[in-house]
DNA sequence: CTGTTAGCGCATTCAC
DNA sequence: GTGAATGCGCTAACAG
């Protein structure tokens, strides 16, 4: 076919052809240098397309790119919102996967809400992505199922329960052991009540939290004043009330609750009933948030190594997508991975100690 | 045990050409059916399409899509980081143009990062979206207009002096106005000595605090003791000595904080010190985070107006796109677009008085 | 109403 | 070393 030489002029953005007519060569030589491949090439060559690129100020089309390779270089997260904890991670697993020249595209999930969640989900399917990770999805598994199906391996963090069948791998935090070992430590520093303020009772972070709240007491011996409260239904008001009827004149109180946002409002209660923290009540806290070092009295809480999570879930998600891993990152899974129960990987959380619990 | 490529497991995802056999049609009327043309087309096409798709699990490959359409109906927005106002503000734009039938892929970059911010904004740039939303970008403007050129629409919010070839519009809360009131309410409240606190000297968002206070100590006519200071330079124990030192014995102080995370430090210190708020010192923050209401005292700080200036980045935006706006968005462009000074547009702060002021 | 065909921008064999 | 040719999956006229 007759095909003139394609005016420029058409489309603003320019393509590789027009490149390679401004640089007098063919598209697959250009299109060789844009991908530094290992082809000899011949350095003028080089320089023209190079010099062509830039006074045209050709952009690659990855739309087109990823098309041809059949293969989008594009990883997916979805988190349930930006801040806090989610947030952090997600910018630590972007600068890692960026490290293995993949990209990250983070959708949050506006508070848990199943219908936007499943939406991204879908849309990063769509965009083929070659990976995706997840936090424990407020989704049903099955539909889930359904929508990622054999293509697209899945990562999860912080969820429990899953089948293999759906998920690769999850990848969780410890909050079993953390709790027990809050409540281990009000005991400890002679606490002579512990209460448990949970939120959204039903959700598996704060299962995991009940269960080591349990396990911690189970393991004192001897038997102590306790309770499961949920804050999300009581209130902040009324789970101190409640703290404090349930404890009668025992003295202090241990609280651990769900979160460092949970913690603080409760502080705030106590100062304004003179209460004192923490000789009449201790608190312990979740996430380590820069307010509970800053709070006063400062809150004792649970780092998030949010650096080791992210170092573990792109590794595996790198391995599972074929890409050669670097010996560092092969000893981590090497490491971690035999400690596999099922396909559920617990990372150990620490404790940081502070004046609301006396330290 | 060599990992047999995953990805090429995807090489059996189904195209529209399988779904045209399976259904017995041609891939033009899959088309169809999959974007509910207008054409009309019998009912009993449409059915045997749809139960096509469903029972070979297709989805669509928005990559090709978007080639074809060359269009991506995806829009880019970088943020410094994800947390509290910036976090919100993603979450609520999201909405915003997901009504319109866009996508909004969020980056962070990483704390200001130039370099970082650069790549996201490439990597948007090449993946065609059809209009960017940047806060007041740490990069050079001239790197940008080289990044952005004349193709992709951009605006930009909470940034100042960008000349209007390169940012169709900015949308900005007005810091200035706000600091100002922020010197106001302590004088009004008693203050002798007023002091602000601020970080990251020579940011836009910065300098704009730093002019209302300036703005606000002037209208109130006499001479006030009063004092810049860089608490990225002193540190928080030496943002509060020098506001100490330079007030002398003039009680109470007033200290207006760069933002909310800065009060509540200068709060804990001022507990460890028995410096007593409000009666000593008394603090304006800026934000209105969780903490702000959650603190003992809680402190006076200035509410966002997320709903507000994200509306207005998604209607002009859209416009700009050649988007159809309904009735509502039509208006509200209408009310603020001719309050524009140049290509500025400016929106009011409300704020929320507490303890911290004595309120 | 439905099918045919020509791109969209780029990667990737193979010949030259 | 370099350049035509083919295909990636889909949309959009244009025929029929």
């Amino acid at each position: 076919m007759k095909n003139e030489g394609s005016p420029m002029s058409k489309s603003k953005q320019p393509t590789i052809i027009d490149v390679a007519s401004a640089a007098g060569v063919s598209i697959a030589t250009v299109s060789n240098v844009i991908n530094r491949r290992k082809v000899p090439m011949a350095p003028e060559t080089i320089r023209k397309v190079e010099e062509a690129v830039v006074t045209l100020g050709y952009r690659r089309n990855v739309m087109a790119t990823n098309l041809s390779r059949r293969r989008s270089y594009e990883l997916g997260l979805i988190i349930p919102h930006f801040g806090g904890y989610y947030g952090r991670f997600a910018e630590k697993l972007e600068q890692r996967v960026h490290h293995f020249g993949y990209h990250l595209s983070v959708f949050s999930a506006a508070g848990m809400d199943p219908e936007i969640e499943q939406r991204h989900l879908e849309h990063l399917l769509q965009r083929r992505v070659d990976g995706l990770v997840s936090h424990g999805l407020a989704m049903s598994m099955q539909s889930t199922q359904q929508l990622v199906g054999e293509g697209t391996p899945l990562v999860i963090f912080n969820g429990w329960g899953w089948p293999s069948e759906i998920v690769k791998l999850a990848v969780n935090l410890d909050f079993a052991k953390a709790s027990s070992q809050a409540v281990q430590h009000f005991l400890a520093n002679g606490c002579r009540s512990v209460v448990y303020a949970g939120r959204r009772m039903g959700m598996g972070a704060n299962e995991q939290r009940i269960q080591g709240f349990e396990t911690g007491l189970a393991e004192h011996g001897e038997p102590v004043v306790h309770a499961l409260l949920d804050a999300g239904e009581l209130g902040v008001v009324g789970t101190l009330d409640e703290a404090l009827r349930l404890s009668g004149d025992l003295r202090p109180i241990g609280i651990y609750t769900f979160n460092d946002a949970l913690s603080l409002e409760l502080l705030a209660v106590c100062h304004e009933r003179g209460i004192r923290v923490p000789e009449d009540v201790q608190l312990i806290g979740m996430d380590n948030e820069f307010f509970a070092r800053a709070s006063f009295p400062s809150i004792t809480s649970f780092e998030m190594p949010v650096d080791l999570q992210t170092s573990l879930v792109a590794a595996f998600l790198m391995r599972e997508i074929g890409e050669e891993l670097d010996e560092e990152n092969t000893q981590l899974l090497e490491m971690y991975l035999p400690h596999v129960a099922g396909h559920e990987l617990f990372i150990d959380l620490e404790m940081i100690e502070r004046k609301s619990t006396g330290n």
